[in-house]
DNA sequence: CTATACCTTCCAGTCCGCAGGAAGGTCAAG
DNA sequence: CTTGACCTTCCTGCGGACTGGAAGGTATAG
């Protein structure tokens, strides 16, 4: 079982067969030795490799980050700086991402909170709802949209 | 200065003309009137809803989210229930979104704190990094670590 | 009149991480 | 020989949120 094809690899690492491909397309993974008949032959160390991938993956990095990471170790360089860097740069990155998560959390709480004190005869009018437009401004009476959120980083949320 | 064109809008929202049209294209903004040369206007109350989206938006919603809530509420179907309900679906969202980050979070710092006490010499094997795939089952490492390290000034600064 | 700064539409491309499928080659079992 | 499980390449699409450009109309200032 020392060489395997790209259906053992996808199986041992979980990986699909076209996502080891694309891989390959985007420089993830090298190209591997073909043999005769032309089948993608692979030995243990890619298993590995895939695994740390998805590792890489799992924290947080993306294809590209991980590739930078793959090409300074094939060229010898040290990696725990940058892997480091990388990881701590994510770290800051959720940091964030989680406090202003909390902060609108807080925030739709409140307007939650106040909606629920709402006398029920003041939420008839159609065109004006309290807990979206609040009462607080008096603005134009006709369409007026709550601003209450602040700032936050654009999520892009992998549900993998 | 009660109506304006789109890109007056645009400045004054901080959003692209594009992306006003593209609003406009899946529903997140409503058709807006015409001036005889065919020129969109908007009235001010556009400003405030787009502000809105732009607030919505940084909390995490997607445009389709934000759309339906704007739906709502314009179909004058948005009675303080639907809106709480929303709000409410919303917050949930929020608290395992957070609990995830900070899960992962956690991992990381458990991560870079192991990584740091790693001696570098360790981080040789170019088919595994202890940093990310850590050796939780201790293999036999193969290559015995001797090698001096090659620092690598280079770094890719990476402004998400 | 021209320059320019707008505005309009439509069509295309981008990034990310693949998935799906067509059309075909290969290989072992029955 | 056929069937079915593999493998190959190439091409398309998706979701989300846009951006860019072409080709044209319009308004205003000099």
């Amino acid at each position: 079982m020392r060489a395997m094809n790209i259906g053992e690899l996808a199986r041992l690492t979980g990986v699909s067969t076209k996502a080891v491909r694309y891989y390959e397309e985007i420089g993830v993974l090298n190209e591997p030795e073909r043999s005769p008949n032309g089948y993608r032959t692979y030995g243990p160390d890619t298993v590995d490799r895939l695994r740390f991938v998805k590792d890489a993956q799992l924290t947080g990095l993306t294809l590209a980050e991980i590739t930078t990471i793959l090409d300074q170790r094939a060229r010898g360089e040290s990696t725990c700086e940058h892997v480091m860097s990388l990881l701590d740069h994510h770290l800051h990155e959720l940091d964030s991402r989680i406090k202003t998560l909390q902060k609108t959390r807080s925030k739709l709480v409140a307007i939650a909170e106040r909606s629920r004190a709402l006398d029920p005869s003041d939420c008839v009018d159609p065109n004006r709802c309290q807990t979206i437009a609040p009462p607080d401004e008096f603005k134009d009476p006709d369409h007026a949209a709550a601003s209450e959120l602040h700032k936050a980083p654009r999520e892009h949320a992998h549900t993998h």
